[in-house]
DNA sequence: CAGCGTGTTGAGGA
DNA sequence: TTCCTCAACACGCT
């Protein structure tokens, strides 16, 4: 389900709902969502700890609490939502977590195909460990540095779409978004990264920026099973050009979409515009 | 029944 | 050693 933009509706929807409300209870039916610690010591810490903030690290979700910080990672289909204690959102057999605020509510974990994670990390040095010191710039919060960037890619023979895919290098785009993104910048898929000019490097940035941000404007894309809380859904779907396009005219010449796979993933572009 | 998927990691090979 | 590819994770949908 989620990219960047959908992780960061998430987490705004959230953040009313939940922050200055206090843990009173945890449970888990799915034991390896849990990274760390172990699920004793996991409800030990986090019962009785007020909520104070909740944001994206990259695709990341950080919800600070007063003494630790919790991070998740929805990979596919994960999904945080509110609900009251008595009702679900998702099937049952889906839940695979719960935080029992002091509401009358639940902070609720529902994950389909079972692939998210949580783990509770210590304030000082959760940025310094993995998994969130191994994540390069994020394109939405930070101005990437052209020059630095084109070194880094340069490096790789790799197909220049697996190495965007690739968080070391940078944080935040998807599939869908890296479809999107050398689309708009002109560039095949295929091309090897060491072959990427620094014009095309700097393109790259400006449209990852671009189109993370304008997906966040529009709540994220909601295809698949995305949806950023029960009953709320993005809009960004509505102005893909070539996620999913296959046999469309390209919006710019005409010529019809095409998909082939790259590095395993599904891959739409069109032949003219991305010689 | 077979293939596909929004993400990431670890094993094994070059 | 470094780089890279690909299976694996688990399940629903076409």
């Amino acid at each position: 389900m989620p990219e960047l933009p959908e992780v960061v509706t998430v987490c705004k929807m959230l953040k009313p709902e939940i922050v200055n409300k206090t843990i009173i209870d945890f449970q888990i039916f799915y034991g390896k969502l849990l990274q760390r610690p172990s699920i004793s010591e996991f409800k030990k810490k986090v019962i009785n700890q007020k909520i104070l903030n909740i944001s994206n690290f990259a695709k990341y979700i950080v919800i600070e609490l007063a003494n630790d910080v919790l991070i998740s990672h929805l990979r596919m289909e994960g999904k945080w939502i509110v609900e009251d204690l008595e009702s679900f959102a998702y099937p049952e057999r889906h839940l695979e977590a719960q935080f029992i605020l002091n509401n009358n509510k639940a902070l609720r974990y529902y994950d389909t195909r079972k692939f998210g994670t949580l783990e509770l990390l210590s304030k000082n040095e959760y940025k310094n460990i993995p998994p969130l010191s191994k994540l390069g710039p994020d394109p939405t919060k930070v101005n990437v540095n052209a020059v630095n960037f084109h070194k880094i890619v340069t490096k790789s023979k790799r197909p220049i779409k697996t190495v965007l895919l690739d968080q070391s290098v940078l944080s935040g785009l998807g599939n869908i978004y890296v479809n999107e993104v050398l689309f708009e910048a002109k560039i095949n898929p295929n091309t090897p990264a060491n072959e990427i000019s620094l014009e095309n490097c700097g393109n790259i940035l400006k449209e990852s920026s671009r189109i993370l941000k304008k997906s966040i404007e529009q709540g994220g894309t909601s295809i698949h099973s995305f949806e950023s809380a029960a009953g709320v859904t993005g809009n960004y779907q509505n102005y893909l050009k070539v996620h999913g396009k296959s046999g469309n005219n390209c919006v710019y010449c005409g010529s019809k979409i095409q998909k082939e796979f790259v590095g395993g993933r599904g891959t739409y572009f069109c032949p003219k515009c991305q010689k």
